[in-house]
DNA sequence: GGCAAACTGTTTGTGCACCAACTATTGGTA
DNA sequence: TACCAATAGTTGGTGCACAAACAGTTTGCC
């Protein structure tokens, strides 16, 4: 009878810090989320406020829910998020008149103004990175990968 | 005079979400970290405090400033999250007799004997998101990149 | 029409993550 | 010796991230 062979077998410290992959995710993630802060700090965001804002320059309006799935936040991180995002006046939040549960995301004159700015983040942090495009792609690539076998 | 090439002339987009490395890693870090939730918990661990008992069962003692370049968090967060695992009873945090500065981070017999539980860990890992080891391994080496160039 | 279930977003509590300010100790140096 | 700068870790403040409990609204169904 054939036994499923053990794939870390070949490994010889499956619990060494510097190899886990989850480690790597981690430290990669903060560490390129660190390299945003600066260039984010002055337009008064939050790295997942502007992925929000990302959202919204794509599609508007966007349910509370849709901006969930979309930025891949529950909603109960978003909630208040969403309330700094209206206090900065980028965003407004307005209860739809046909379904009083749901809350319509729109962006303000504002909001809209501030993509002008964004615009310069993609390349400053490419150059910063100093990495070439094909290799961002590849992993991007890899991270999608890792991403739909972690969540099927 | 040579102006030089702009990186991303190619890209339709580039504000698209969907295509931002940043947002791939940020989701693939919270991914694959919630694949550990349900394993660590019955352990009463959190994933960054796995990464801090990882380190020590390589090595031991770790001063706070150790762990602190080790596991690659500020002291800040170090100190209320080793208060925690010494509440749990998995450490000992002592000061050091020379230098009344510095703290040593020490296994309690609790503490070392977790390690056998946490080794049922990186496998469980690897076979729930069914990738082969090869690609994961792959994909670590292109983080180590973009942690290196970010971190430069 | 009335009610139970489903749905939408909010709130609360715990624990990072980062930053800036702080305390205590140590080491060098005038 | 007295002081000053550097070092080691802690504290407090803001903002995620996640889970569970919650409140209000809508829908389906009798």
């Amino acid at each position: 009878m054939p036994t499923k062979k053990d794939p870390l077998s070949g490994i010889e410290n499956p619990l060494a810090l510097d190899q886990q992959v989850c480690f790597g995710l981690a430290v990669a993630a903060r560490s390129v989320i660190a390299l945003y802060r600066p260039l984010l700090e002055p337009m008064g965001l939050t790295h997942p406020q502007y992925l929000v804002m990302l959202a919204l320059w794509e599609e508007e309006p966007l349910r509370v829910s849709e901006l969930s799935r979309k930025v891949q936040l529950d909603p109960g991180t978003l909630s208040p998020l969403l309330k700094r995002l209206e206090a900065q006046g980028y965003i407004r939040r307005e209860r739809n008149k046909l379904d009083e549960r749901s809350l319509a995301v729109v962006l303000t004159e504002r909001g809209r103004a501030l993509r002008d700015d964004a615009e310069k983040i993609p390349p400053a942090i490419v150059e910063r990175l100093d990495m070439s495009v094909d290799e961002l792609m590849e992993l991007h690539r890899r991270l999608l990968e890792v991403i739909a076998a972690a969540t099927r």
